[in-house]
DNA sequence: AAATCCCGCCATTAG
DNA sequence: CTAATGGCGGGATTT
């Protein structure tokens, strides 16, 4: 027998096709349960089918949650079926990546959207708005002025916030529409830990650190504080 | 009616 | 070729 019966369609229906009824409520509890667990296993491997079964994921969602988390850094694919969690520590070093870059307007010609880079846009629109709530349907229409594919956009966005709400890095307000992102990552930069620099280190210090690299360049403070603790 | 987001067809990519 | 991946947006549900 095949495996390919668990390929196309899902289980789930027969699941719980009599008991629960909320699948909304599922599908943010699966992706809560799944982010648990794995916190627990960081920085190892693991089977992406194995956890779209053990949570309970239809495997197209799944696919979805991975995108948008591995998108902030949260974890990333390494081979096929294969995937590293890293985890919230990682996702702040792209928070403040994304802040940085939020500066500069580029043009984004996009023919195709994903998931994964309207998921960047999205965060990197609280930035670039300097708002800590933003909503929805107007960074919909603002992401997709190029392409004026609007209702894609718009869904993807209700997809994408839907799992950062679940996954705790983003809050609904009472407001429709409205998406905030809570104190502790709008204010990335001022959470950061302060480094105990000396003034001997600083002295000590080759050269400057930050010369004219890309912008693109994540630079690791955290690397650079643990080093000088070393 | 407007806001949410479920759902899965099927194109694309990897092996 | 088969299996993994995910673009895309219609339309069912909630509010």
């Amino acid at each position: 027998m095949q495996d390919s019966d668990f390929l196309y369609q899902l289980d789930a229906a027969v699941l719980d096709a009599h008991s629960q009824r909320k699948s909304a409520e599922n599908f943010a509890s699966s992706i809560k349960k799944f982010i648990a667990y794995v916190e627990e296993n960081s920085n190892s491997t693991c089977s992406l089918i194995h956890l779209c079964k053990e949570f309970h994921f239809q495997r197209r969602r799944f696919y979805d949650v991975i995108n948008v988390l591995e998108a902030l850094n949260f974890c990333k694919k390494t081979g096929v079926d294969e995937m590293v969690w890293y985890g919230r520590a990682n996702f702040k070093k792209m928070l403040l990546q994304i802040k940085k870059s939020s500066i500069k307007e580029e043009n984004n010609f996009d023919q195709c959207i994903s998931i994964s880079v309207l998921t960047v846009r999205f965060i990197k629109s609280f930035f670039t708005f300097n708002s800590q709530t933003i909503n929805i349907k107007d960074i919909g229409n603002y992401l997709s002025r190029e392409n004026g594919r609007t209702k894609t956009t718009t869904c993807k966005l209700y997809q994408i916030a839907h799992i950062l709400e679940a996954a705790s890095v983003v809050e609904k307000t009472i407001m429709p529409g409205e998406i905030s992102l809570p104190e502790e990552y709008f204010r990335i930069e001022e959470t950061q830990p302060k480094i105990p620099f000396t003034i001997e280190q600083l002295l000590n210090t080759p050269a400057p650190i930050k010369s004219m690299q890309q912008d693109s360049v994540l630079l690791d403070v955290d690397d650079l504080a643990s080093h000088l603790a070393a």
